[in-house]
DNA sequence: TTGATTTCCGAAACCGGTTTCGGCAAGTGA
DNA sequence: TCACTTGCCGAAACCGGTTTCGGAAATCAA
């Protein structure tokens, strides 16, 4: 029983052209301008490109959701975020909009948010998506081991594209930057400057970068000579708390490292606290280099040295991406890798002389 | 000249259940089956029941595409995101698409989210997204002075909500936290504590906020009998550089204040710096307070006592608001506003007994 | 009882596109 | 010259909804 009020914003669309109107002024019936428009080999070169001047002149383009109706596709990313706390992406959220935003704009696209906490809302967040025809495919960001919704999506044969990799790479493109590689060089960095014993503290486990980077740094102590004791080692560390207890850990070792690598950024900042407890001064009693770019590392004492991501370019990929993964190309052309950037900003130093 | 390369997800809608499928199961036909659910006047309750309750069971959901054809709207609120540095809301985004977008969602909406870089750009956005029909109304984020969003938006008959409010309010729509009060509150909060020379440090000036925090301030320093000395009175600093440039202006003042409040954190933050920076003890020596409730705050020396914003909530109503907005209610009953929440964390303290 | 209203639903047009189908005209081969 | 393609476009159906209009049945007034 509540009052009816009349919709605001009533001649707003101000007469947008629609095909018909095209149809008029090219004195052509409305199927043969869509199918000049769409590409169809049964409408001549020569009309094709009068129409789509015309389309260019009258600035016309097809609602989204007209075409919808009968395609089912709606021209639009859909993008699920997940509220987890500890989260180095989530201060470069912006940028990773706007580039996914950019990158799908440029294509026609545009992007649907919606966001979910737990695991029953996170599926039925995807299929309300699905079913409501919000979203042609899914932007899937910080890929996890074994995602439940890599399985979702490819059971249901939706296009999707992942932030990070998979192992199970059936049916999966993604984007991801090679951390395996920045631990690498992190490694070989330190080593360049003395170091032997380097410690390191990996990420969260669930995450499917884990694996890489620890691989990363595996290969790297092998490049470099180096034994890798797993007495200064450790897993799935994500805060800055889990990053101080790690750090503790390692700095109390008999034989401590002179340098820690860490997989996040957040970790880092945690060895830092560890180290000051212990009177010790990162880049010179102790070498740091972690991974992730995020700003508090720039104000840290010293500025932690990492592996930063751009972010924007990354989403912008993703996005030209899923759009391609629409169209149909087979996902084996849509599996790309970049590095990430390594920022010398202080926080290693050669190996102290008076080491242990 | 591009392989025409199929599709993929071509049965993935897996046969949703359409209006006519409702009809025939209710041995209707589709019209009044529509308009049973849009609840016309012209159908009996019976039916509209009988209706409703099939639809239930059916779990049918009318297609916003379907429907945005012949209304025009296709049940989505768009978020145009700027990228600018300085922006405190920026670590908040995450909390704050979640509560749009969950607000949204109860209202059977969704979000489209674009960003735009430069004016032009922006401005272009909203046109392309309410030409292609993405957004039926716009949430604003930052309401600033004079708001070109504001003016593109109203004249174009659009519906849409601010986040923070504006002067000229014709036509406009708002959700947004007291700032004012926030400031009113600190000054009494150090009044208590003795302080009476109380420097203050406004935010951006472009944003609308700042009147009214600068507002706030002023009245608080009348109730409490105080007068406002324009020596310890700086505008526009938004930056932890900006804050430390203007704390040391006010800390190197002949008669400096024992408590400094600022409007936004982060020149507070910059405050920290110039006041360790001449010896000054925060917490003791001076006393700061600030408004948003960033995280670094909690992390610096003392943690930060502030003013916070439930950013997530925020972001719920405005959808909320928004919804009801592009029903038709009248701007008038759409303006809301709520206290932000104070966080006693350590930064002030009783006024120094060997103050100055 | 009858004429006038209401009440309530069906029929059909419509929205802006896409896609199937059919057919005319020009070209091709014998 | 005639049958057969081929190239190219129009006609019309269709997608899944909304909305206008008209009319049958029930109710009401007289």
């Amino acid at each position: 029983m509540t009052v009816k009020t009349a919709p605001i914003s009533s001649n707003r669309a101000a007469m947008r052209v629609t095909i018909n109107d095209m149809a008029e002024a090219l004195n052509l019936t409305k199927s043969t301008v869509s199918r000049a428009l769409n590409g169809y080999a049964d409408i001549s070169e020569t009309t094709q490109r009068r129409v789509k001047r015309m389309a260019e002149k009258l600035n016309y383009q097809p609602l989204s959701h007209a075409q919808a109706i009968k395609t089912g596709r709606t021209r639009s990313l859909g993008l699920v975020l997940q509220l987890s706390d500890h989260d180095a992406q989530r201060p470069f959220l912006a940028e990773f909009l706007a580039g996914v935003s950019r990158g799908a704009s440029a294509e026609g696209y545009t992007l649907t948010v919606a966001s979910a906490d737990n695991h029953d809302h996170l599926i039925e967040t995807f299929q309300n998506l699905l079913r409501d025809g919000k979203a042609d495919g899914f932007i899937l960001p910080r890929a996890m081991v074994d995602d439940p919704r890599v399985t979702l999506l490819r059971d249901g044969n939706v296009p999707f594209v992942l932030f990070g990799r998979q192992d199970a790479d059936e049916g999966c493109c993604w984007h991801d930057v090679r951390g395996e590689d920045a631990m690498r060089d992190a490694v070989l960095h330190l080593n360049r400057l003395g170091h032997k014993r380097i410690g390191f503290i990996n990420g969260g486990l669930i995450y499917s970068y884990a694996k890489l980077r620890r691989a990363g740094f595996e290969q790297g102590m092998a490049e470099a000579g180096l034994p890798v004791d797993r007495g200064i080692f450790v897993e799935d560390a994500v805060t800055v708390k889990e990053g101080a207890a790690a750090g503790a850990l390692l700095l109390d070792h008999p034989n401590r490292p002179t340098a820690i690598i860490c997989a996040v950024d957040h970790a880092a900042l945690g060895v830092y606290q560890s180290a000051a407890a212990r009177g010790l001064k990162v880049g010179s009693d102790l070498s740091v280099i972690a991974y992730d770019g995020i700003q508090e590392g720039l104000h840290a004492q010293p500025p932690l040295s990492t592996f930063a991501v751009d972010t924007q370019h990354s989403g912008n990929r993703l996005a030209t991406l899923l759009v391609r993964r629409i169209r149909g190309e087979p996902v084996e052309l849509l599996r790309e890798t970049v590095p990430a950037i390594f920022l010398d900003r202080g926080s290693t130093g050669p190996v102290p002389k008076t080491a242990n």
